[in-house]
DNA sequence: AAGTATACCAACCGCTTTCTC
DNA sequence: CGAGAAAGCGGTTGGTATACT
């Protein structure tokens, strides 16, 4: 059916833009007086050449007596996130949830904010899965290849130099293919850690994705609307038949402020990750997520996860287990790259341990840019 | 200090849904 | 029941503020 315009601006007289303090003293004074009414009728009655239109939405969004202003808290921003996982873009069912916040509002603070931290973390924010690209990690590849172009100090190695470094133990040897090739091996690993970030972040007590649900979700590469509980107060015809009905209120912990505040990467957190290199020798106590690469089958004895061993089970549940001798990884390609870098380890002790070097720092920086 | 890039958010546009007659 | 009006909603735009070079 047709329609026509709900404002007359064939003479020319509506007017648009923002508002002045004069037209939102005018409008609220009218409403206080006489409530709003007709919003098209309104206009004319309170005086204000504006569209009836832009009256209710100026009124809804700015005027209303009610509206919160200000910054949105970590736990509106918790709420959001989980509203969002269930309910999509329905800002204004989001908004019925955050007493004093409009839909606009959250839709704006989503685009500008919250959307922004989710893609930082890998995550994609329409789905609320890990993201299947890797654009991300581009940051990473930048810093190792800085890495490795300039830290003289490190024996390491040297792009600048034909022999990719002034030790000849380096493992990055070889003619420019052969050192393409390594590096682009570099950066599977890399792709493969950071797949596996969502995995061992679980182990985290302070990561919120370390939350059963959400972990379970990501574990299981299932949609989150399958595991993250319903949010109290939602009516069952909002968050339908995938959550659990029976459960109450998400705890904090499944979004935690820590989630957002850690979310974005900078230069300066990419920065200390080098520096982390450069001091650290022993990895692990720093970053029990991503213990200190070996080339042998790493043994278990605590019963937490780390990415190797994650990645040659598979399909364990639970990182109790010893790890089986096939080599697997939640890539099917990646079983290639572990071949080729045990292969690329064992062809000298000395360059193994620089590989672990930059292995431990590629460890560091995903989690570190993960946070 | 000036120019440019980026972030933010109020407001608009147009489609859908609900209400009224 | 159907048509038209009104309201609701979500995507997008454009102006302004701030950061960066």
């Amino acid at each position: 059916m047709g329609r026509s315009p709900c404002c007359d601006e064939s003479s020319g007289n509506v007017k648009k833009g923002p508002w002045t303090p004069e037209e939102d003293e005018k409008l609220i004074d009218y409403i206080k007086k006489h409530g709003h009414g007709s919003w098209r009728t309104l206009s004319k009655r309170a005086g204000l050449n504006r569209c009836g239109k832009s009256c209710r939405l100026r009124w809804a969004n700015y005027l209303r007596p009610d509206i919160k202003r200000g910054k949105f808290t970590p736990d509106e921003e918790r709420i959001i996130v989980n509203l969002h996982s269930l309910l999509g873009n329905k800002w204004s069912k989001i908004a019925s949830h955050l007493p004093g916040r409009t839909d606009n509002e959250i839709k704006n603070f989503w685009n500008t904010h919250i959307r922004k931290k989710l893609l930082q973390m890998g995550i994609d924010p329409d789905t609320h899965k890990p993201r299947t690209d890797f654009n991300h990690l581009i940051n990473l590849t930048h810093l190792l290849a800085a890495a490795m172009s300039s830290n003289s100090g490190n024996p390491m190695m040297n792009m600048n130099t034909p022999t990719w470094g002034r030790n000849p133990n380096i493992a990055l040897q070889g003619d420019v293919t052969s050192q393409l090739s390594q590096l682009h091996l570099l950066q599977n690993l890399l792709q493969i850690m950071n797949s596996n970030t969502f995995v061992n972040l679980g182990n985290n007590p302070n990561f919120p994705l370390g939350n059963p649900s959400f972990n379970n979700s990501y574990l299981n590469g299932s949609n989150i609307l399958q595991t993250v509980e319903p949010f109290a107060g939602l009516k069952s015809e909002e968050y339908g038949s995938q959550s659990n009905p029976t459960t109450g209120l998400l705890s904090q912990s499944d979004y935690s402020s820590d989630f957002f505040q850690h979310g974005l990467s900078t230069n300066t957190q990419e920065l200390e990750c080098y520096n982390k290199l450069s001091n650290t020798t022993n990895q692990a106590e720093i970053n029990p997520l991503f213990p200190a690469l070996v080339a042998s089958s790493p043994v278990i004895t605590d019963g937490t996860c780390s990415s190797f061993n994650q990645m040659e089970n598979k399909n364990s549940s639970c990182c109790n287990t010893a790890p089986t001798s096939t080599a697997q990884s939640p890539n099917n390609n990646s079983n290639t790259i572990f071949d080729d870098l045990e292969k690329l380890l064992q062809d000298d002790e000395t360059s193994a341990s620089y590989w672990k070097d930059i292995l431990d720092l590629t460890s560091i920086c995903a989690s570190e840019n993960s946070w």
